[in-house]
DNA sequence: TATTGCCTGTGAAATAATTCACAAAAATAT
DNA sequence: ATATTTTTGTGAATTATTTCACAGGCAATA
C-alpha cells in the first residue's frame, strides 16, 4: 500500500516524464526529476522504490520503462469512463476540453437537472437529465465523476452518483462531500477555498 | 508557525463555520465539528490550538468567536485583490463567479495576450493585454493570481506575475510551475492530473 | 452549593513521512 | 584492466503529524 504523498508525486512525475519523452529526453537522474518537479532526489527514489523493483544504474532512469512501470503499477493504460454533472459554465468548460475526451480518460455522460439547458448545448457527448444519474452511471459502469454543481445539492448529486458505483469523485462545489464508504475517494477543488488556503499561507508566513 | 495541514483544515473549518452560522447554530463541540469535517475531534482541538488561545467551555465552541479567531490570525477580514490571466473558456468562467468578485476577494484585473479576445468579452473587470501583467500587477498591488492559460505559456505568465510581486498563484494549466522564491505560494489544480491521482487511489486500495 | 456529566486544552505516545548516509552497481575514464 | 565517477536502492535517523489520555474547567441539575 503506497501512501498518499507517494502517489501524488508518482502521478506528478508521470506527467513529467511524458512531457520530456515528447521532447526526445531518454533517460534523465533522480537528482534532475527532483529539481523539475521541487522535490528532493531521495524523494523521487523513494517513491520509485514503492513501485517495488530494483535495476540499479549509474546513468539515471530508462523514461520509457520508468513511465511504463508507474503505468502498470496504477493501471493507467487501461481507459476510463468518466461524468461531468452540472453543465453550467464550469461545467461545459471542462467538457469540452480535448485532453478528457480520449487517451486516458473520456468523458462519456454530462447531466443537468434543467432539461431546457440539455437542449441548447451541442456536444458529441451524451446528455442526460439529473435524475437518471444512478441508473446511468451503472450501467455505463462510469467510473470517475466531475460535480459542477451549486454547492446546496452537491452532496445529492454525490449520493447518487455513489447509488451508481462510482469510484472516484472530483468536487467543485464549495462543500465538503460526505462518503462514508472507505473505498470511494473524494478531491475538493474549490476555488475561493483554496484562494483562501493560499492567503492564509501567506500570512502565516510573515514573521 | 502553524504546519501546512492544520492551516488547510482551518480554512475548510472557517468556511463550515460561516455555513453553520449562517443557518442559525450558535454553539457546536469539536466532535460535531470532527464530524462534519471528516475529521477526528481531537484534530479539531489541535488545529485550534495553534491559534493560541485557551477559553475552556463545556458547551462546545462559541462560532461567532471562533470564526473570528481564525479571521483574525490568517486575516480574513481585509479584502485582498486577484487577478485572472487567460480569458478563455475556463478563466471566464471562474472570472463570473459572485463569490469572487466581493468580499472576502477581489478579482480586479483580467489578462489575455489576443486582444481580439479582450474586445468581445463585456465585463466590470477592468481588462489587460497580457504584456502588461507586470506593470498592472505592480501598481494595483494585486497579491493573488489564478492563472487559466496553456500549459507552454504557464512558466512564462508566472514570471511576470512574480516580477510584479505576486504573493500566491492557483495554477489551472497542466504543469508545475517552478518558483524559487520561499516566500510565494502556488495550488496547483490540474484537472487531469487530479482524475489520475483518484484513478491511482482506486487501483492502488485494491488488495 | 454540592454533584454529576460534558467538553476543552495539552503534554506525551504513536504513527507517518521525509531526509540522510552509504554500500553496491554501472558507466566512464585512464 | 583498473581506477574513478556517477547514480541508484534502502535501512536507519530525523522530523512532522496525528492520535491518545486525562486533568481541569464549565454548565446544568437538584
Ligand atoms: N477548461 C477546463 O475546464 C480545463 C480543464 C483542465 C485543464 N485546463 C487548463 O486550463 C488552461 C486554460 O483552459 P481553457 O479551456 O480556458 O483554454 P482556452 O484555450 O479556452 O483559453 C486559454 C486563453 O489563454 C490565452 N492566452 C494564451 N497565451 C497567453 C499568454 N501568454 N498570456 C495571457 N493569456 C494567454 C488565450 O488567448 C486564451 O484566451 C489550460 O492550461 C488547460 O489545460 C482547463
Ligand atoms: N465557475 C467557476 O469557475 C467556479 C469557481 C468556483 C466555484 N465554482 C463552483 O462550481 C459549481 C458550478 O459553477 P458554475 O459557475 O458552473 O455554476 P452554474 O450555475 O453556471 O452551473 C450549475 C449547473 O448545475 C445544474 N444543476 C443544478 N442542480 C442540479 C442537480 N441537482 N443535478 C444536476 N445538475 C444540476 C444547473 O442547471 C446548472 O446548469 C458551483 O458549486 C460553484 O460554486 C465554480
Amino acid at each position: 500500500m503506497i501512501p498518499f504523498p507517494a502517489i501524488n508525486r508518482l502521478c506528478a512525475l508521470y506527467r513529467l516524464l511524458c512531457d520530456l519523452q515528447e521532447s526526445g529526453v531518454e533517460r534523465i537522474s533522480s537528482a534532475d526529476l527532483g529539481k523539475k518537479l521541487g522535490v528532493g532526489a531521495h524523494n523521487i527514489r523513494k517513491d520509485i522504490a514503492f513501485l517495488g523493483v530494483s535495476s540499479s544504474s549509474a546513468s539515471g532512469y530508462d523514461i520509457k520503462g520508468l513511465k511504463q512501470l508507474i503505468s502498470e503499477k496504477f493501471e493507467f493504460n487501461t481507459e476510463k469512463k468518466a461524468c461531468i454533472v452540472g453543465l453550467g459554465r464550469l461545467g461545459t468548460a471542462i467538457m469540452e476540453r480535448k485532453d478528457l475526451c480520449g487517451g486516458e480518460f473520456h468523458i462519456i455522460a454530462g447531466f443537468d437537472s434543467n432539461i431546457n439547458r440539455l437542449e441548447t448545448i451541442s456536444s458529441s457527448i451524451s446528455l442526460y437529465p439529473a435524475y437518471s444519474i444512478t441508473e446511468v452511471v451503472r450501467r455505463l459502469r462510469i467510473e470517475l465523476a466531475i460535480i459542477a454543481v451549486p454547492a446546496c445539492v452537491a452532496q445529492d448529486v454525490a449520493d447518487k452518483l455513489i447509488d451508481g458505483g462510482i469510484k472516484g469523485i472530483l468536487n467543485f462545489a464549495p462543500v465538503i462531500v460526505k462518503l462514508d464508504n472507505k473505498e470511494i475517494f473524494i478531491k475538493n477543488m474549490d476555488i475561493s477555498g483554496e484562494l483562501r488556503v493560499l492567503s492564509a499561507q501567506i500570512k502565516n508566513s510573515i514573521r
